[in-house]
DNA sequence: ATGCATCCTGTAGTGACTACAGAAGCAAGG
DNA sequence: CCTTGCTTCTGTAGTCACTACAGGATGCAT
């Protein structure tokens, strides 16, 4: 029986042993052998599977989305074109995102800016979150 | 008895009914007198409070800078000093965000421009999250 | 045998909501 | 008055991606 057990990928992946088990309960991995004494021993397939998670999560793709990746990266099952989809989509969110925290980014530096440290009610911060106040 | 029932309140702040009661719930706005039938009534103090929460929350602050804003906003309480470490230090957060998600789009922009639509194994996407594969 | 580290399953919590279920309230119309 | 349709109530549970136990079992070294 070779293979190592769930601490030791852990190390290796990075990834916490709980994440780990959450990964397999909710089948994003697929249950590893386990030993007679009832642990999971994984082989260079999983380890591999859990690292690319891993990325996936680290680029930001939500759960679902690499499931879908995993599935398409399978043999002969499908076109590239099919994960640019996923990942033009994946970018396109980005991209949202930057754009709106930029907006953020300007109006909060804006109006910490004009902070000057003064007493209560003179506080610009303040003033932007409250109707009233601007 | 004047004031709005909560589905007024609901259209006129733009924020959910259930995240309303929440927002109760966890003491981030004050229960409003009720109807004798139990209804809640909501003033312009809990309209306006409610608003400030909402601005906040689409500002990127988490309910708990919420909370504390809210107690710094109240007569007398602090200086605008203690208003701008919040929300200085929510700036940094935004800008840490931006930093991170620029790096990832850089990376997905370059890899799904190598996706030709060719077929699988051919995939630079996949080959960024296997660790084999690249 | 003992002690310590690792692992197991099951349960519950995190943050900020969101979505019911089942019952009650309310106003308008017949 | 009753009916209808909408609004509101409380309580419970779910979302997403984890995270943190509790209590017990396993494995290894001394």
């Amino acid at each position: 029986m070779d293979g190592i057990p769930i601490g030791e990928l852990s190390r290796l992946t990075g990834v916490n042993i709980e994440t780990i088990r959450y990964y397999e309960k909710i089948k994003m991995l697929q249950p590893p052998p386990r030993t007679e004494g009832g642990r999971r021993i994984y082989g260079p397939t999983e380890t591999r599977v859990l690292a690319f998670i891993r990325r996936g999560r680290e680029l930001g793709f939500g759960l679902e989305d690499i499931r879908a990746l995993l599935a398409l990266g399978g043999p002969g099952k499908a076109s590239c074109e099919d994960v640019r989809k996923i990942a033009s989509h994946h970018l396109d969110d980005i991209r949202t995102k930057i754009a709106d925290l930029r907006k953020l980014e300007r109006l909060l530096a804006k109006t910490i800016t004009q902070c000057s440290g003064s007493r209560v009610p003179d506080c610009p911060v303040l003033d932007i979150l409250d109707v009233r106040r601007s």
